[in-house]
DNA sequence: GCCTTAGGTGACAACGTTGTCTGCTAGTTC
DNA sequence: GAACTAGCAGACAACGTTGTCACCTAAGGC
């Protein structure tokens, strides 16, 4: 900035209000700064300007998720962006992979570059880690999950009403043995999940057998192992409930590699890539990871602009998409 | 920072010192201030902190693609990452979508905020705009495509030739009638895949009918529907060659609502979850994208341990995974 | 011709931190 | 006891920018 001025022939203060368009300056020296400018390639350094700028933002925000190669999390990420491109906002994106302990690590690393907000997936068991940060003015929202031992904006899928409503699907046609496979249940939406299970089949009256309920399943390969050691036990489940969409896939290749996917049904929560063209197609609780993260972006500006708001928790809709297998009978 | 001093009752450099884990302070005082600093919460600014470290960096790369909700690019993303993290490098990521002028404005938002470092899936026409960003500091690396008109550290596949031996591979079984159905032409992987089409069906000595030539397919939808109108047709092709993953998805839809899938065969190029569990099972180009981002970080990361280094092009290999639906003779 | 005002422009301090240099104290060597 | 050293602590300027204020000039009003 100081070569630029020397070039122009003007001060320093002078080429920050040509930069920042501030007006006040005579059209015939803006000429002469920008033609200055342009030669020398500058670039204003926006962290310097923060710096000053000591109320202003850095216009950065931070996304800590569990898994950006996950399909339901590569969405959200996109609606983020979404959001905040229009507003010039630049986007960390974070992955914790299963290390839950990285999570407050990761957020302290994008706390220092002063990101003006994050957006966090919780996964370690409590939050209350983020009350410093939160009350030395970092803007948060949750998704995904609620967060423990803070309060703040959320925007979550409703896990447990949307799974009661697929098992009791299950229920009303006939079935009486429905297996649940879920993933981390540390972490609430599996809860939330299961005990939507519970929620259907005590409704129902169905005693749930232990032998049906696998729990803690991580990745596509354990649930297919999971899933085809259940079907080939002394007696098997007549239909499953796979509560995440890594374990829906590993179940959908054990029934496929049995030749049961048309003997066996199946509901899977979350929407994946091509359940509707298997034979059958999948049933699906689908969510809508996209809004969601359009959502939690929103929230989180809404707070950057008026820190005092009332938080709130959005629900966002799930969707029950039947596609055959979730259709499937039982055997008589 | 000033209150920690304050609060330690020592000097601002010795807080520094501290923080930055200098030696030459007495452990008393270290203790001192690390009470104070955990006290008051104090996070060090890592901007302002760079503002200063001048020869240093800001340990924030960018990573700009077409689109991260692609599995292929959440892929390179997530191998980014696991480059980074072991760094301490935080990452931003942004998607263009279509809006291929939106690169060079992205890359400058991007290079306001100073990162150290760029990683580029080049979408635009010409990259010529990058050379003065480079000149100045900004270490380059890109990924999936070459860029124009700069010179740089590229990540590629060998993607005329796998495809040449997708289609040489269809051409042994007796595929006379192969379809090309690509992604947008204006882009040089679209461009290298149709080569490496050409390449393969003039060795064989085939006539390629312009009817079998689709390109500039965006979305799963229009493949779909151009894939169907295509096997409708009065000579239609017995083989399909689907030059990415979007198209791929599509034709499989196509083909199964027709009930084709046995009948026509397919390979496609980028390997997509479930084609191993469809019947048949979908004959890929499978590239191998977390490495493409892994590698990338680090020749990023090399360049900017040393600026001078010579550019090299990496090309990562690919495997033609044999599942089915590319095994499917022409009929005769 | 004097006073006022608006419109430009620049000097200077500040943002939060670190590099450099200087200075102090206590211990060691002769 | 003088001279030196090692170890530690702080003062100060600097990083690249912007907010504040003061200044200058020319135009307008009387």
């Amino acid at each position: 900035m100081r070569e630029v001025a020397a070039l122009a022939g003007v001060s320093l203060k002078t080429v920050s209000r040509v930069v920042n368009r501030e007006p006040g300056v005579s059209p015939e020296l803006v000429r002469k700064v920008e033609r200055a400018a342009t030669q020398l390639d500058f670039r204003p350094n926006l962290t310097a300007a923060n710096l000053r700028r000591a109320g202003q933002r850095t216009a950065t925000i931070g996304l800590v998720l569990e898994d950006v190669s996950n399909p339901f999390f590569a969405a959200i990420l996109r609606g983020v962006e979404g959001v905040a491109v229009q507003r010039g906002v630049a986007v960390f994106a974070a992955s914790l992979d299963e290390d839950h302990s990285q999570e407050q690590q990761i957020v302290e690393a994008l706390s220092s570059r002063r990101v003006d907000g994050l957006i966090l997936a919780p996964t370690a068991l409590e939050q209350g880690y983020l009350a410093n940060e939160m009350r030395s003015g970092l803007a948060m929202a949750f998704v995904d999950r609620a967060p423990r031992g803070v309060d703040g904006d959320v925007i979550v899928t409703d896990n447990r009403g949307a799974t009661q409503d697929a098992i009791q699907h299950l229920i009303e046609l006939g079935h009486r043995r429905i297996a649940f496979i879920g993933g981390a249940s540390a972490l609430s939406t599996a809860e939330d999940r299961f005990d939507g299970y519970l929620d259907a089949t005590m409704t129902a009256q169905i005693q749930v057998s232990a032998d049906y309920v696998v729990r803690d399943v991580l990745t596509v390969e354990q649930a297919e192992r999971i899933v085809s050691a259940l079907l080939q036990s002394t007696q098997p489940p007549t239909a499953l409930f796979t509560a995440q969409n890594l374990i829906s896939m590993g179940a959908v290749r054990a029934l496929r590699s049995l030749g049961a996917e048309r003997m066996v049904a199946q509901i899977g929560f979350d929407d994946f890539e091509l359940a509707d063209v298997l034979n059958p197609g999948i049933t699906v609780v689908a969510q809508d990871p996209r809004s969601i993260g359009r959502l939690a972006a929103e929230a989180l500006f809404a707070r950057l602009a008026d820190a005092a708001r009332a938080t709130a928790t959005t629900v966002v809709p799930t969707e029950l998409i039947k596609r055959g297998s979730g259709e499937i009978p039982p055997p008589r």
